[in-house]
DNA sequence: TCATATT
């Protein structure tokens, strides 16, 4: 690509994975990267010495990466100089930190989800030691103590971390489960801090679609795609859609490369901590965008959306593509669907309204009895909100259809008596 | 009373 293409081969310490990334603020503007290499060697060894420059004046921005062969140099390096010292011309002293996304990534730390909410973390710990040493391991659990079905898992090398994602995500049933494991690298502070952004602001968007439903399905720009970052399918779900849609629907699966995990080239010249590479999905074929009149306040709908930006490496073995979610306000929740209705079924009973992505109703674990509550995925918000206008008042499997305001998903929903 | 979740 144009800027920023330059790799520096002769160095083989910055790709390393023992390399550790130090951001330095309060670096006066004038000093060269030798000058700060030689301070730091003071106290610590030090690969490499990045200024951070602004974009197109090249100017410094008054802070720089520097990179050290191990924890410990970088430690070293932290302990003597953050807060430390105060260079000529600075305001306040050096502050010298963990560069973005690096303890996690130090921490080799996976997040694991579709948990059974009875596993405990000796069980959970049985499973993963067989590919290392685990350091940490924690079940995230509610108020009363009740699992949230996932948790978070250190180990002590990067290998072994890898081993068990590759070896578990996508692939391996805990007892009594339907689904496999998900097994992800967890979650930098900023991807979180994004997250809950995301999180509290769709649930402070006011609902103000009330009178118009023609108008239903305008939907704000720019609003982050969702994104499923792991995948898993129920036996035959794929029924319910030609494959060369699901082909199409998710391009960017096979690209995934994780930012934090060093992949050549990853370290160059940046000057983009503020953004390192985001990596959503651009655009779906045929979602939304366009042919909408822009006249309605935008963000009527504001859709259930997990976005996940950390690649699952493995791609979960590739098989059978995933749960495919559809673009924002195109996903319905239903529930109070008739006990007797499985995938199929609920598929079967929307795919009148448009191109059903895919469609699952939750069943119960062990027992394997619908839970009545599901999911159907269209292929744009219109289809959605076609299935709920056209559904609004009819019977379906004996039950009566009805059409509820949720705050921030559409619904269609069952209702069993009124 | 509703869900595939991120310390």
């Amino acid at each position: 690509m144009a800027e920023g293409g330059k790799e520096r081969k002769s160095s083989s310490s910055n790709n390393n994975e023992e390399s550790v990334k130090l951001f330095v603020g309060q670096v006066p503007k004038q000093m060269t990267e030798d000058q700060l290499l030689a301070m730091f060697e003071e106290f610590a060894v030090v690969d490499e010495v990045n200024i951070i420059k602004d974009k197109t004046t090249r100017a410094s921005r008054g802070c720089c990466f520097i990179i050290c062969p191990s924890r410990h140099e970088a430690d070293k390096a932290v302990n003597a100089c953050h807060n430390k010292k105060t260079l000529p011309g600075a305001s306040s002293p050096l502050q010298v930190k963990y560069a973005d996304g690096e303890l996690e990534r130090l921490e080799h730390k996976l997040f694991v989800g579709m948990l059974p909410k009875n596993v405990s973390e000796a069980e959970l710990s049985d499973l993963f030691s067989t590919y290392g040493v685990i350091k940490d391991i924690q079940i995230l659990r509610g108020s009363q103590q009740t699992s949230k079905g996932c948790a978070f898992l250190k180990y002590e090398t990067k290998e072994q971390a890898l081993a068990a994602l590759e070896d578990i995500n996508g692939k391996y049933k805990m007892e009594g489960s339907s689904v496999p494991l998900v097994v992800k690298w967890a979650d930098t502070e900023k991807e979180r801090q994004a997250r809950r952004a995301q999180k509290t602001q769709s649930q402070a968007m006011p609902n103000t679609n009330s009178q118009h439903p023609s108008l239903f399905g305008a939907l704000p720009m720019g609003y982050p795609p969702p994104y499923n970052g792991y995948a898993y399918q129920a036996p035959g779900a794929y029924e319910l859609v030609p494959y060369h849609l699901r082909g199409g629907i998710r391009p960017d699966l096979s690209l995934n490369i994780s930012p934090r995990h060093y992949a050549p080239g990853s370290y160059m010249g940046s000057a983009y901590h503020t953004m390192p590479g985001l990596q959503y999905p651009i655009a779906y074929p045929g979602a939304i965008m366009s042919h909408r009149p822009l006249s309605s306040s935008p963000g009527t709908l504001s859709p259930t959306v997990l976005s996940c930006n950390s690649a699952t490496s493995s791609g979960a073995s590739g098989s059978s593509g995933g749960q495919v979610e559809g673009p924002p306000g195109a996903n319905l929740f239903i529930y109070h669907i008739p006990q007797e209705f499985g995938d199929q079924e609920l598929a079967n009973a929307f795919q009148a309204f448009g191109q059903v992505l895919s469609s699952k109703v939750f069943v119960d674990k062990a027992t394997g009895v619908s839970k009545c509550f599901g999911f159907v995925s269209y292929d744009s918000p219109s289809a959605a909100q076609n299935a709920i206008t056209m559904m609004n008042g009819c019977q379906l499997g004996g039950k009566k259809l009805k059409d509820i305001e949720l705050p921030y998903e559409t619904s269609a929903c069952f209702m069993t008596s009124a």
